[in-house]
DNA sequence: TGGTTAACGATAAAGATTCCTGTTTAGTAA
DNA sequence: TTACTAAACAGGAATCTTTATCGTTAACCA
């Protein structure tokens, strides 16, 4: 599920709002990360900009990543192959995993969430505070060339 | 969450049924997984079984790892720190996570997950085969110090 | 009890991430 | 526009995590 990428200006704007320096480096990266429906790791972006951009650095791409998310522009996502990935999508949504492929995929179902916080709300978790909640869909692509349509 | 841990003739048939061989290493392996309710990495379990066996190398806790999640006995937990967690609670469950302490904590609720399939199976998700469903709950331990209980 | 082979230990290598330092650049105010 | 300052960057070293290699050991079976 990949929306439509917000142009330069926007990408600027959010980036300053924050209170983060508007680098080159920190709008090629957030742009990046609009511009794939993958879930990146470090590495891809790096692979990714290197092209355009040779002396972009490894690390710079890492503190950005880490400050992207300390500011809430972007957010980790949760796996289980030990990589660091991030989703520039921050409303709340879940993954589908692909156990074959590795694919992580949006799935985004308003519905489905406030069902299951208000289940929730109504179960009593002592002494812990609920900030966000989303779902892991493991299983497989059937057909791994075609896409996965949520319908 | 942490149920009582079988004793080792039960961890050593485990392991047998499971096609593996049933050495000491294995053995200790999964025994000091069921003795935690931590979700360990692999060092973590390093750091505790060199203790009583100085010998025992941190590949073989990699392979041994890696081969229970094969056979199913032990599976790969998803997060977000980019590290390796195992939990040897195999049943459909759903996790805990502390954004503050990093903890992991078990949560079995087996009517919220028929309440979530449910409600997906009559939902169409095209070219995806759904194998299994876990919900990721993230917030703050409030009293670090207390247990977290659910009710 | 001995033979066979998977598993192990030790260590090297690879991969992923963080740290460090001198240089550059974005933001600010003159 | 220019100069100043602090934050950010590039490059590379260091660290941490995981995997691979290979000679040795031990589990399993006849």
């Amino acid at each position: 599920m990949r929306s439509i990428s917000p142009n330069l200006s926007v990408l600027k704007e959010k980036i300053a709002q924050s209170g983060l320096k508007v680098t080159q480096q920190r709008i090629a990266i957030l742009k990046a990360l609009h511009d794939t429906d993958e879930h990146p790791s470090a590495e891809y972006l790096y692979k990714v900009l290197s092209q355009d951009n040779p002396a972009l650095s490894l690390g710079t791409i890492y503190k950005t990543l880490d400050s992207l998310v300390e500011k809430g522009l972007i957010r980790k996502v949760f796996c289980a192959d030990g990589i660091k990935r991030f989703d520039v999508h921050t409303d709340p949504h879940s993954h589908l995993y692909c156990q074959e492929s590795q694919k992580i995929i949006d799935f985004e179902d308003p519905e489905l969430e406030s069902l299951i916080k208000s289940y929730l709300s109504q179960k009593k978790i002592n002494n812990f505070e609920i900030e966000d909640i989303q779902l892991q869909i493991s299983g497989k692509i059937l057909e791994p060339g075609k896409s996965v349509v949520i319908q």
